[in-house]
RNA sequence: GGGUUGGUAGCUCAAUGGUAGAGCAGCGCCCUUUUAAGGCGUUGGUUGUGGGUUCGAGUCCCACCCGACCCA
């Protein structure tokens, strides 16, 4: 902590003047009738009710007072009067400030302007706050301060605590949905020796005892298809991976991932999954298959339509709809079109790569309402089954919304042989990035399966209409702020 | 990594290169149904850090730190 200010001076004071009286400035066990929010709601005229909270605001009209308490489900206003408080009361009252903890006991009851209060006849200090808090008009409105002390944002901005209780509604919804077809939830391991299943730079750390260098994961996909091989036919993973790259709107080093991986289906079958589980959370949690994104002032800036069925169509055929001509020329005429459309390409771009450049820039992000990608090239792709009758594309999708990639999945590649191939391929003769105790897992014998992945904060982002990732993850990445 | 832009009281914000201000919060009074309560009075600043230009810098210049946006 920085130099004590005047302010946190003044309540250092007060503190040690309720310690010296006798009045426990930090409180102890105090049984409650329920969240701020719940008593709130349970509110009946002469019901005696207890309840707990930080003052978040206090008004003073002599010698009666209204506290508004507060916590993440609500507010409540309590009414204190001196005469009821009796002598202590009064002077925990009178060294109170505005973001301590109290507990109060008392009668229901509506005041004449209408508000549910709670008319106190105990009354007791939980917790002593030394800080102020940010504004009680305008909130917290410095962006790093709300990232960094997210705890303030959550105190002062009504719209944060509503993104984050969706965001962990949303997250409830995707597991019982899972758990309702008969999906089993498991645990992969987050530290990796090779980090595969993805293509990423991974966090590398290191194991003193054994002396090996180990990898944060990049994606649970290896380990979860080597469940499959043991016998497991629905399994999914809820968890978080870790990529060592930028940091930007749409990237955070660590991130949560939904993979699941189902027995004897095929991508089309996972699409069906995936548009299933997207709109019943829209309806559930969002409340119906519109989303609306909504700028500061309230007006509706984009509008995201979930009803079905959502659009299918070939990448291919979505490149040539967006730039009509594009597979009839060559591939010196695709470069310099490439150029010409104002993008950065670079001389050792691959063909394919150049077409990806132009699918992210003319496709991936002016589709807002979802769109399922399918056969995708297969360099593009290591771990997928190639179409059967057409070897240069993939059994797979990529579901594209928001102007985002959301979710990709694949008929999974089980063929050891071929699936050794691709690696190898893909690895740029890097030996130790093959992942070689998963080719012997699936030389073992993998059944045919569906797979799906799906970054959750980027869905998320969509179902709150959250610009940036940073605004759905509670302490996203920051620097640290030197003293 | 590059470009643009920002950092002023605890918080929200002002301040042509010319005495750093307001509201909230705080402190002191008044007020027993208020709710952004109200009334009177009042404290609080190394203007992100370090240099420079200038008679004079929050303001102009350079470097650095921490953000935001755009690009890679």
């Amino acid at each position: 902590m920085s130099e004590p200010n005047t302010l946190t001076a003044v309540r250092l004071a007060k503190r040690a003047e309720l310690a010296a009286a006798g009045l426990r400035p930090y409180g102890a066990a105090f049984p409650v009738s329920g969240d701020v929010g719940e008593v709130r709601a349970s509110f009946a005229e002469g019901r005696k009710v207890a309840a707990a909270g930080r003052v978040t605001a206090r008004r003073d009209m002599g010698k009666s007072h209204f506290l508004d308490i507060s916590d993440h489900s609500g507010r409540l206003q309590v009414y204190l009067q001196d005469k009821a408080l009796g002598e202590e009361g009064v002077r925990i009252y009178e060294l109170l400030d505005i973001g301590d903890f109290v507990g109060v006991e008392g009668e229901c009851f509506t005041t004449k302007t209408g508000e549910p209060s709670i008319k106190a006849e105990k009354f007791v200090l939980l917790s002593k706050s030394l800080h102020p808090l940010p504004e009680k008009w305008h909130g917290l409105q410095d962006v790093e301060a709300r990232h960094r002390q997210r705890y303030l944002d959550l105190i002062s901005n009504e719209h944060a605590r509503a993104v984050f209780a969706k965001r962990f509604a949303i997250i409830r919804e995707i597991r019982s949905f899972f758990e309702e077809r008969g999906f089993l939830e498991v645990e992969t391991p987050m530290m990796q020796a090779v980090a595969g299943g993805a293509a990423a730079t991974p966090f590398e750390t290191h194991h003193n005892a054994l002396g090996m260098d180990l990898f944060l994961r990049i994606a649970p996909e290896l380990y979860l298809k080597r469940l499959l091989v043991g016998g497991f036919t629905k399994v999914f993973e809820l968890n978080r991976n870790f990529r060592n790259e930028g940091v930007s709107r749409r990237h955070n080093p660590e991130f949560t991932m939904l993979e699941a991986y189902w027995a004897y289906a095929d991508f089309e079958m996972m699409a069906q999954l995936v548009e299933d589980l997207v709109c019943r959370v829209a309806e559930r949690v969002c409340g119906g298959l519109k989303i609306e994104h909504t700028d500061a002032e309230g007006r509706v800036t984009r509008v995201i339509n979930l009803s079905r069925p959502w659009r299918r169509a070939r990448y291919r055929d979505l490149v040539e709809e967006a730039e009509p001509g594009w597979f009839a020329r060559d591939v010196s005429g695709r470069r310099n079109r490439a150029v010409e459309l104002g993008l950065d390409i670079s001389h050792c771009l691959e063909d394919y790569e150049v077409t990806q450049h132009v699918f992210e820039k003319l496709v991936e992000e002016k589709t807002i309402d979802p769109c399922f990608v399918t056969h995708c090239p297969k360099e593009l792709i290591p771990l997928a089954k190639t179409n059967p009758e057409d070897p240069a594309v993939l059994d797979v999708f990529e579901l594209v919304m928001n102007g985002q990639e959301i979710a990709p999945g694949y008929s999974e590649l089980n063929d050891p042989v071929v699936q050794r191939e691709r690696l190898v391929e893909q690895s740029g003769g890097e030996q130790h990035k093959i992942d070689e105790e998963f080719l012997q897992a699936l030389e073992y014998g993998m059944p045919p399966a569906g797979g799906m992945g799906m970054g959750i904060d980027r869905l998320i982002m969509l179902l709150t209409g959250a610009d940036s990732i940073r605004e759905v993850i509670l302490f996203p990445h920051l620097k640290p702020k030197a003293e």
